[in-house]
DNA sequence: CGCAGTGTTGAAGCATATCAACTTGGGTGG
DNA sequence: CCACCCAAGTTGATATGCTTCAACACTGCG
């Protein structure tokens, strides 16, 4: 049930058997979520983390005017609240943007494990530093990249982190987003979310129907989204 | 010479006589840096983490066609750079704004506090956790503020990380960026900068004048940008 | 004194938002 | 089984905010 976890991490250190039993230990409670329902509410003080076994999530903030901004989307093996573990206050949202089963990892264990596990620890650590690592694209795409790039790059991040869990085959992954999500999480309106993807889709690079998005010329839209890979940090190393 | 780091984290978290002396003494080294200098390159495989003890550094990214967003502005008492400890490589570059004090904790130094002191670790993660929040934050303001607002947020954001190391006086504090700097913070051209921190001015919610930013309205300034501090976890808590 | 960096201003053009209408397809109830 | 309905996608027209370009002002410094 936790191997989507076991992937993200796995690829990017070695866990060991006895790790692996710890970790398995430490989640327990599935639960399901149905699509737009919230998986955790900004202001709350969770005494669990939420770990996405199926499904997709994203973070969110929705403004005075109403105005929402999407800060991360979230597949399956990724924790969504891992940082309320040191933060304690959750200081955004996190609404399912799919059906998603779901399991916890209580911060009393959590706390053990730093206690007991300073590698597991680290682990943990790195995911949420990988997070900040996404964060900080996110930032430099909305800032100084053409919106075309834009959204080319949130295809290359979603097909390279959809691929470390097996979700990708054929170079097509399933992505129920609307495009309306989309906007939200590019920060502009859907009417140009649809123009700008049909500029991708002219290019001959990417198809999304039914919801499912093809790559048709990874080369060709990574260049064009001018995507480096390294920030997602997907080495094994000793950690 | 740590005294902005333990003002950071001693804002967050008691922190015992004994963990004081355990960061002191991992914290070795001191070097100054002059304005525009880089302290740390992208795809550099650093191994010390470097905590600023004077000064403005920047992160930022340089893209293909030469330009450049800034994913962080580090003020006294910030570590810039402690997510390399566990990602191991750089993923941008850390240059700084004006001359800077720093000094470093050795990797090796900061995996031995994992071993043997849980709580400290937390500590440190807890910081680059909120490295993360503040990215999120950013996201938020380029994605779905007005450009007035964004600026007003950036205003208030450095006002209450600069007051919890003292350097804030008189609600006034030294800001020695130029307007091209902010521009690339915000992902903004200088003119549009300077248009808008003019509507700010006539609001008389701010001056800056001589590297100095002085708030004459705070409430006002908040309202304007929509200012929510939760996301800087500015509270003592048992983490 | 002159120069370079920074800030300021105005004009013109482009990119993106907003508004409004229309299409498409899947799901549902009569 | 069909009619309708609703959500999502698409399209075009208009409005606006931001960029770019170019010129000029100010200041500190060699």
């Amino acid at each position: 049930m936790i191997e989507p976890l076991l992937l993200n991490l796995g690829a990017r250190d070695v866990i060991s058997p006895d790790e692996e039993q710890a970790l398995r230990a430490a989640i327990v409670r599935q639960r399901k979520f149905a699509t737009e329902e919230d998986l955790v509410v900004e202001g709350e003080r969770p005494n669990s983390s939420t770990l996405i076994l199926s499904g997709f999530a994203a973070r969110y903030r929705v403004l005075e005017d109403g105005k929402r901004q999407i800060t991360a989307l979230h597949v399956a093996g990724d924790f969504v609240d891992l940082h309320a573990f040191p933060l304690k206050t959750m200081d955004h949202s996190v609404v399912a943007l799919s059906t998603c089963q779901v399991a916890y990892a209580d911060h009393a264990d959590i706390r053990a494990l730093t206690e007991t596990r300073p590698h597991l620890t680290r682990l943990l650590w790195l995911s949420t530093v990988i997070d900040g690592a996404i964060h900080r694209e996110w930032i430099v795409a909305m800032g100084r990249r053409s919106k075309k790039a834009h959204l080319a790059h949130l295809i290359c991040e979603l097909y390279m982190r959809l691929s470390v869990v097996r979700l990708v085959t054929d170079q097509s992954f399933y992505f129920p987003l609307s495009q309306a999500v989309v906007a939200d999480a590019l920060g502009l309106s859907v009417v140009h979310v649809n123009k700008t993807l049909q500029k991708l889709r002219s290019d001959n690079v990417v198809t999304w129907t039914d919801r499912t998005i093809t790559v048709l010329n990874w080369e060709k839209l990574t260049e064009i989204a001018q995507f480096d890979p390294t920030y997602l940090h997907l080495s094994m190393e000793p950690r």
